[in-house]
DNA sequence: CGTGGCCTTGAAACTTTTCAAAAATTGTGG
DNA sequence: CCACAATTTTTGAAAAGTTTCAAGGCCACG
């Protein structure tokens, strides 16, 4: 047992007491002596690195997982054989909802950098539900905000220009990177141009375009994965349905 | 009151253990003498007309619903001020679920025929829970299945030509209408070309042609409203990816 | 310093949108 | 029950936007 290995296992026994991500996740508004027991049902999980899987598409689902940091994405291959990228799951976010309605995971769940999960067996979550209230208004409106995620993401998709979509994929990136208490305007990219595409339901040179053009209008500044929202203010305005400010040539 | 009046009534008090969607609901799969505590728990409501709105945008969520017969659509209005539909629900599917993330509506729910609902009220299920283990599986896997619906428009709305999105919203509608036990090759769109065009993510005139081609193609027969699927194989093989075969000019 | 992967850019082909008008359907009142 | 008005749907042609295909640039890594 060398010591990185027993500085990881220290790092994976902090409890939910103790996250930072508690406001976010699940012992959200439980008291104390409920957050005990759902600590113990929690299980700790080895890191996964970048390109790891936390489960396949068609696997059992035996667990709710949340990160407590490294994003995730989902990524379906559908009937034609294309995969396409269905959900990015940032640390505090709920990943494993997909297969809650037939027993299956409909999604793979991949980590797009290195990650720590923490992972809640339905087992357990069963046997904890009917006796800790706190816990059961928590879990639903958990599912609730992932489906207003979802929600967000189909409106997204509903616009028909490349420019609002990325605009909408920004903005919204900004708002969860906020709710985080990171530095929203200065992200690094958690995916590849051509996840994003997927995202976003274009190919990827629209989605290299479409920056481009946001870029040229002064509104961000992108190089490769850097992301510099340069005015969030009219990034806002421009989600509302502000038309682009005349760019000089 | 009159007659009418009195036969609503009748209809309205028909009970969770007699109704007909029952395996597709929140009873199914629970035991007798919890299904008889949660039919309690669910109330009766008139029959709303075509148009008509099971709750507003905004409106703090109170219940979830499920409609005995009549489909409604959920629709956003965005921060551009255009309006988005966002779900389509056929008899039998939870409708509110919008409002469990943030106790507030993010949709309109509107009646798209005269429909009759169930309605559960969200303090009722938050007693009910707790008590009946049954109840709480099952109201998982509702959840879960509704989620797999979102994800499945999110799937659609991922599809690039505008084809592949009809056949795709198709055949998920004809196995929609096969689980309720409906003629699945003979149905009444219950929506609009508009309606279509925005659950789409197109303009109408797009949901016009394309309707058009698939007829060309003599995979369907569409006039108005009456669409007959003529080849459901072929349609599910369409939607797998074969190519359109050619049409004879 | 070269290699491979990722990203950007350009030009042509294709699809969808937009705008306009005709056709079909639905609802309504006589 | 028919005819008319209003609404919805279809169709056409031009404009706009996205994809496709191809090539070149950038960056990290060995």
């Amino acid at each position: 047992m060398n010591p990185t290995n027993v500085i990881e296992i220290g790092e994976l026994r902090r409890s939910c007491a103790s996250c930072s991500l508690q406001q976010l996740c699940l012992p959200a508004s439980i008291e104390a002596d409920e957050l005990d027991r759902l600590d113990r049902a929690v299980r700790a999980r080895r890191p996964l690195r970048r390109g790891e899987h936390l489960y396949h598409q068609g696997d059992v689902a035996r667990s709710l997982f949340v990160s407590r940091d490294g994003a995730f994405k989902t990524v379906t291959v559908d009937p034609e054989g294309e995969s396409q990228i269905i959900g990015l799951h940032l640390p505090g976010e709920l990943i494993g909802l997909d297969g809650m309605g037939s027993g299956r995971h409909l999604c793979a769940a991949e980590a797009l950098q290195t990650a720590t999960v923490c992972e809640l067996p339905m087992s357990q979550l069963e046997t904890l539900l009917p006796q800790l209230p706190g816990l059961q208004r928590q879990l639903l409106r958990v599912m609730g905000r992932s489906r207003d995620q979802d929600q967000s993401h189909v409106e997204l998709l509903g616009r028909r220009q490349a420019d609002d979509r990325m605009l909408l994929f920004l903005h919204g990136l900004r708002e969860r990177y906020l709710l985080l208490g990171h530095d929203a305007d200065q992200i690094t990219l958690p995916m590849s141009r051509e996840d994003m595409a997927s995202y976003l339901g274009v190919v990827l040179e629209t989605v290299s375009r479409s920056l481009g053009r946001l870029q040229d209008e002064g509104l961000i500044d992108v190089r490769g994965r850097q992301l510099h929202i340069l005015d969030a203010r009219r990034l806002a305005q421009r989600v509302q349905g502000e038309p682009p400010r005349q760019v000089g040539s």
